[in-house]
Parts: structure tokens; sequence; C-alpha cells
DNA sequence: CGCGCAAATTAGTTTTACTATTTGTTAGGC
DNA sequence: GCCTAACAAATAGTAAAACTAATTTGCGCG
């Protein structure tokens, strides 16, 4: 007869969010990532998964994993599953009373360049709150309860993005060190402050610029961009400025531009819209004031 | 600044789960039911959800739950997502390698009907092992992990799912007790056998046949249809028999009818399949062989 | 060869989920 | 009206799941 094992249950949800994540970035780490978990987390998961279907459903290597034919083949099922599941999510709050406005921008780009345009933000949408949560990365926004997300964008960029200006760079210093440069050669002379995510900077700079690509760019190395703004204002150095980084700096006059020489890159800040909450007159008013 | 919280997530999967049940089933309890879980856990779940959004989903009653305004707005998002992730759970059960198939079924029918037909399943499908689960009501197909579902179902049924007989009912007994029944006014003198939950199979039967609403069908009563049988078996008195359950111990003489007469109920036996597996060959080869 | 990256492993901890039990509310039968 | 049956709320305690932290392994690469 062999009335069967009690009931049958689905496999944790959790281990198929872990599977779901992992089978689509290729990676149990950025999965591990995106979700705010270690990567052990994720790799427990996908073995208990693995234990129950009595199947693999990665291949490990051992710099990264693959997917396997069963892993592969069900991967587009649960990506969509998961897709309706964040706009869900999405729905819920955005139906919610409390109405609060999620924005993920890059750490540089919060400090440097949103927060001076949050005060007319919030003058235009007064009955809404606002939070802004620093990322190293553009978030997934089907799958992370952000409303909106600002980064750089490399061109050609998405079609759904809105470009709220071009990343241009170009050297820039304290009015007392650039008093000392008169060519670009005389960069050898000084330190060249970089920022550890943007550290060909320089390089890109110097190529575009033809100024001697044999300038040896050492210089201290900081993990965030408003960390050697603060160094460059102190005369600690020449930084490589990111127009829309250090504009608010060069008006009030801290910093200025030793040359005249801006490099215009294939790269723009693009704000992305998740797709429930993109219609909402809130969402709309926030973008328009950031792309004037 | 105001550089926001840590890194906001999504709200458990589990309660997301738990408030699609509720909604859907417009009811804790069932949805507890449908979950394997206490109405308790249910209730917790709903009610941090309601906290984290600050929005109340249900309003209470005593007699049962009733969706808010934002609940019942953000329902259909969630069980197309969680339906879309019942067929991903699918795809990733059947086309794993231990092809185990599972069906569900009332366990009258799993005791009686089905377990006669095993053999020759077997037979058809020798590569495939078949697990067998006996359920008081037919699950949710789309959210339970079996692939195929045998219950009774009123007509006019569904037409997804495939006819496997009709019920018929009609008075059955041991041949001894046979003996001494001549008429359906013979009834009041002997223990009237029923199921509890077919508690109003002699009331329909006697309405059909016109034979006397007067009889008092007192009697001992069963949770499970095959115990009743078995007491018929022995003797202890008349069981309204189904014929799909009955069939077998007439046909080896254990028991028979002490009338010829037979009421044809609008119900019938109806074998539902789940949306992913439906067109495996395997499944095919089941509904072929119990079809017959 | 060792370095670095990505994943595996394991033990221990934290968090979440769940149960069991009691309490409270109300509709419906008598 | 009062009782009973249903259903949900609340609470405290328990079980299970998820996660972390710290090592370990395996392999490609300079």
């Amino acid at each position: 007869m062999a009335v069967a094992p009690p009931r049958p249950k689905w496999p944790p949800l959790n281990s198929l969010r872990a599977f779901e994540a992992a089978a689509r970035l290729q990676s149990f780490t950025s999965a591990a990532d995106e979700l705010c978990v270690t990567p052990g987390a994720v790799a427990q998961h996908i073995k208990s998964l693995e234990a129950q279907i009595g199947e693999k459903l990665f291949v490990r290597h051992a710099k990264g994993v693959e997917l396997t034919r069963l892993g592969a083949s069900i991967l587009p099922a649960f990506v969509q599953a998961f897709d309706a599941l964040g706009l869900a999510v999405h729905s819920l709050r955005s139906n919610a009373a409390s109405t609060e406005i999620r924005i993920a921008a890059l750490p540089s780009l919060s400090q440097l360049w949103l927060s001076s345009r949050l005060p007319n933000i919030r003058k235009a949408i007064p009955d809404s709150s606002i939070s802004i949560t620093a990322l190293e990365t553009k978030p997934n926004l089907n799958r992370e309860p952000f409303d909106l997300a600002i980064f750089f964008e490399d061109l050609p960029g998405s079609t759904d993005a809105v470009e709220l200006g071009r990343d241009i760079i170009y050297p820039v210093c304290a009015p007392e060190l650039a008093a000392t440069l008169s060519d670009p050669q005389d960069l050898s002379t000084v330190p060249c402050l970089h920022d550890t995510t943007w550290s060909n900077d320089w390089s890109i700079w110097c190529e575009a610029t033809q100024s001697g690509d044999t300038i040896d760019h050492h210089g201290p190395a900081f993990s965030l961009y408003s960390l050697a703004l603060e160094e460059a204002k102190n005369g600690a150095g020449v930084l490589m400025g990111h127009d829309a980084l250090v504009r608010d700096s060069m008006a009030n006059g801290s910093l200025v531009k030793p040359f005249d020489i801006e490099v215009r890159l294939p790269r723009r800040i693009a704000i992305f819209q998740a797709q429930t909450t993109a219609d909402t007159p809130e969402i709309t008013k926030i973008i328009e004031q950031l792309a004037l």
C-alpha cells in the first residue's frame, strides 16, 4: 500500500531564493552579496536543496560555479517566479500607508552629489519621506526593495534609465597646491590621490590627454571618494575629480582645476526606477528634480 | 544626509506565503491547514507582516477574517507569484533524476480503490516509483507537491479533471446479516454504520428510494471508511456502500447487497493533474490505466 | 611555488518558526 | 437568552532553520 511519508512539503523558500540568486548571478559569492548573507549560507542552502532532490544543480570549479543541465533548465522558471514575487512585495510596500521612498546610490554620489539636491526634492514631495542607502554596486531593482537607484553606468546605457549627467574627469587640488602646477608633467612632483574603486582614473586621463604616460601616479588610495576629496582640500595632493562629485567644492573655492584639460568618459550618471513604483507621481517628481 | 538603515530587506518569505494562503482562502485556519502548521503560526506571520508595513491586511471578525482594501489590492500579485513559484518547484522536482510520482487521494479511495489498481500501474511505468499520500481534502495542486490527486468531486466537475467513475451508493452487509433483511424497512432493526465524513449518506439514499424517511439510522460512526467496512464484514451492521469502495469486497463475497436499490449521486471520482507534470508520459499512462 | 580567489566545511550562535495552551469574541441552534 | 462551536489572539516555551566566523580545500596564475 505504501501510504506515503507524512505530507510532502516544498523545499524551504529561502533555499529556493538562494538557488535563484546563485544561478542567475553564476556565483555563490555575489548571490550572498545580493541576499546580504555570507557565502557559506548560500552554499548550505544549495547543498540542502541538492540533497533533497538527489541531484546536483551546480558544478563546482575552483574559480566559481557553473550550472548543471538540470540547474540551467529550471532557472528561467525561478527567475520568473521571484521577479513576480519581487513585484508583489513592491506593490505591498508602495500601497502601504507609510510611503517611504527608498533610494540606493553610490556612496560618493549620495554624499557629494545627491545631498545638495535633497532639500529641493523634499520640497517637491513634502508628504513622503525619503531614505538613502549607500551601496557599492547597483542593486537588482526587481529583487531589492528600492524605488530608485542612482549609479554610474557605462555607455551605451539601458534605455529604461534616465541620464542625469555625463562623467567628466579632470584633476583638482587645493588652490595653494595648484599654484605649484603649471603643466601636467608637474604631476610627478606631487602625490596623486585616488579612490580604490576608480583606480585607473589617472591612466585614463593621462592617455586621453597624451600628457605623458610616463608619469608615476603614485599616492595614497582611499576606499571612499569623499575621504580622498577631503584630503585634496587639505592640500595633501591632486585628486582625479569627477565633475559631478567635485562641482560643489569648486563652487565654494575649496578646490580648483590646476589645468584646463577635461576628459569626457563614455559613462553617465543614471537613475533607474523599479517597475512597480515607476509611475507614481512622487517618483516622477524626484526624477524631474534630479534631471534638471 | 540620513544615510539610511543598513540595507532594507524583504519581509520573510514564509510570512508572504502565509499571507498569500490566508488571503486566498479567506481564513487563517484553512491557510494553516494548507501549510501544515497551526493557525497560531499563520496569525503570527501575518501580524509581523502587518507590523512591518505599518498597516493591517485583514479585518478580524469572531468568525473569520476579511481582507482590508490594501490586502485585497495586493492579493492578486501574490497569488500569481506563488503560482509561478509552485510551477518552478514542480519543474525542479519533475526534472530531477529521482522520478517519484506523488499521488494524493482520499484515505478511503487509496485503501479500497487505488490499492488494487496499483500493481498494474507499477507494471505500466516500471521505471518510476509511486508514493501515495492520504488526505482528507483535495490539495491545491499549484501549491502542494503532488503530481496527481484522486478525490470525489460534485458534478458538474471541473473540465480539467478526468472522470474515473461515478459515485453510486447502496447498502451492503455481511451475507449472514443480509439473510435477515428482505425490505428496506427492516433496516430499523439493525445498526447502520456510517463514516463521519459522509454522515448523510443514509438520508440521501432513503430519500431517493422513498423507503421511509422515518427509519432511525442510528449506529456507530467511524472516522475511516475502511474501519466501517471491516465492521460490516464482521456482521456488525449495514454500511452504506460506495460502489467504488465496496466492489472488491463484493467480488470476494465478504459483502453482499441486501436490496437491489442503487442511488447514482451527482458526484464522481475524478483525477486531477498538476500543470507542469501533466504532459509527461508516465502521468499519461497512469491516468489511462485508472480510466479503464 | 606560493598567492589569491571561490567554494566547502564545521561548530556554535542567533533568529525564525512553530506548538500548545489559554483567552476572547461572536454567530447560530435550541 | 444561554449554550456551543468556530475562529482568531496572545503568550510562553521549544524546535528548527538560518546564519556567522573561522578554517580548509582546490585550482589557476603570475
